[in-house]
DNA sequence: ATGAAAGCGCTAACAC
DNA sequence: GTGTTAGCGCTTTCAT
């Protein structure tokens, strides 16, 4: 007997080539294309299939056909709440196909992403979900020639290197100062956690908007570096009350945020909304049942999620995949928090 | 010409071979192996890789060695605040090492499990969490048999498949039902979200402690069939105070619930921690920061996943994975919600 | 310490 | 509609 190699010992598609009377390929065929192989032979080859218990190998696949069943999926943080429904959604929908998601977290950090895109293109991957536009030159030319589709996530911008959908943060975060200014507060802070892109252009939304009035104080725009907590929203309240004891609302940059400033408020006996205007950001199930309520603006992270997976299948089935740029829009979502007239 | 095949294009094995001047084996070998590779040529074969830009396919490895690079982790939700925290543990290990993680969702199903384990088998992964210790007999043979190390995250038991970390739940939910007993409320109430194998064992605590007081009625035990909320938390206080006006206290299975609970009592009018007692699990950031501060039950859910990740690891490096078997405990916070004494 | 040959399990290319 | 052949890129086995 000549030397043994490895074979898991699993059924391999000769295996059920042989039971089922054929060749290998028309194996291959009967359960890639079925439609190529005649009614008759794709029974056998499914009753082979059966009997066997044949599981197709994946790295055999993806080795011959130059094409795997993952698709990678690059995310600033998994902890993020924001991050986490769209990722819901993501899996939602390749749950009802058989690719295979993979996560991979580049820190906030543009090298770790050109690293983690370079790593993701050694597998072939079937396609590509990056978040936001604001890729460095390294990502941008991977992203670019990638071969496979690839999804812009949770941002719009002009130049979108295949397929993108998201909203504008800038006219969101504007619309949410807009609707301080014309609760009455005057002087309306900002508070943000760790700085990423997104978080910057809410920031200039928020300026643009409240500039429009004469109503912007860069000493009211506080960052952290740490990241967006319940318990960091209630220590900034104190940081900007302490730069301006009369600031009367504030924007957060999270919905985690918004909810600290309230408890915190509740704890120094600072009524609200008359004393002080709390919005938030993306509007989390428990905005509407706080107590009180908190304002926010609604964001589309599930649908983001859904509706990228979705483009990406819909191109790999052939499919008409929609339109290429999708702005799903935002909903300022007026609550007691800031009812103050 | 003969006819071409693909080749993605991108730099092999034999490419780097060829600059530097050697056979392909000792490529493989210089990368994998470098200590059985002579000093010179591991810098001539690391040369022609930085040359070349040189990255090794995955799936021709997989194939190869019949052993891929990728840890399997199945989780019953990837939404569920708890298993995010879990996820990025495991995430912040994995990301020392070269090994790709692929989460999937078993939506609390057993047969899902089953079929999902079965497709991460047909990877050879390096590695595979599962969470719990209730699987189904077909998961369970499975996982005996699995060709790679296993963790069961996030409860311990009895009869690990290979590795275990995790806490008591049972004992978790006892410490929270006897703390809230010795704060003198007497009317104690468990609200559920969606019953899976662990809230069954929260709930079989609480039971037991109170039972053991005379204290313990079936009439304020409530679970729901929908996820957990913030907003059903709110709802389950409405129906617990329907179904016994005189309630004076909640164990919630999880923190979501408690701080529903918290704003209902604010929206009621009903004093807590004086009127009534709210106790959470898990000690998400919220709970410290709540006005007033919620009493928990902390869980060690971000160092699960980083002990589970690490144990692999270890195994796959063959160093010492330490204790097979990690009971990592838990911590009853009390604060400002239970205390009426 | 290094290499040659074989082959992992599958599919692309070309028949018929 | 089905089969034959070759080969994807790597590692294993055996040899030196």
């Amino acid at each position: 007997m000549a030397r043994k190699r490895r074979g898991s010992g699993n059924p391999t598609i000769m295996d059920v080539a042989r039971e089922a009377g054929v060749s290998a390929i028309t194996v291959s065929r009967a359960l890639r294309t079925p439609g190529r192989v005649s009614a008759d032979t794709r029974a056998l080859v499914a009753a082979a299939v059966r009997t066997m218990g044949y599981t197709p190998d994946p790295a055999a696949k993806a080795l011959a056909s130059d094409r795997s069943d993952i698709i990678g999926v690059l995310v600033p943080s998994v902890t993020n709440s924001v991050f986490s429904d769209t990722l819901r959604g993501l899996f939602e929908v390749s749950e009802t196909s058989d690719f295979r998601v993979q996560i991979a977290n580049t820190r906030y950090s543009q090298a770790e992403e050109e690293r983690l895109l370079r790593s993701f293109l050694s597998q072939r991957p079937a396609g590509l979900i990056v978040t936001g536009v604001d890729q460095a030159a390294g990502s941008a030319a991977l992203l670019r020639d990638a071969p496979c589709p690839v999804v812009q996530i949770t941002e719009i911008g002009p130049a979108p290197f295949d397929m993108m959908v998201g909203f504008s943060h800038t006219q969101a975060a504007r619309a949410a100062s807009l609707h301080l200014s014309a609760q009455g507060y005057r002087r309306i802070g900002f508070l943000g956690a760790r700085r990423d892109e997104r978080s910057t252009r809410r920031l200039s939304g928020f300026r643009a908007g409240l500039e429009g009035q004469g109503l912007y104080s860069p000493a009211r725009v506080l960052f952290s570096d740490q990241p967006s907590t319940v318990p960091l929203g209630a220590a900034q309240l104190g940081e900007l009350l302490t730069r301006d004891p009369q600031a009367d609302a504030v924007l957060c940059n999270n919905d985690d945020l918004a909810l600290g400033v309230l408890f915190e408020c509740q704890r120094r006996g600072i009524d609200v909304p008359r004393g002080f205007g709390i919005c938030g950001f993306n509007d989390i199930d428990v905005m509407a049942v706080a107590h009180p309520s908190l304002t926010s603006v609604r964001t589309p992270r599930l649908e983001v999620g859904r509706q990228a997976m979705a483009m990406i299948l819909a191109r790999l089935a052939d499919q008409d995949p929609g339109p290429m740029v999708r702005d799903l829009g935002f909903d300022l979502v007026p609550r007691d928090s800031t009812a103050r007239i």
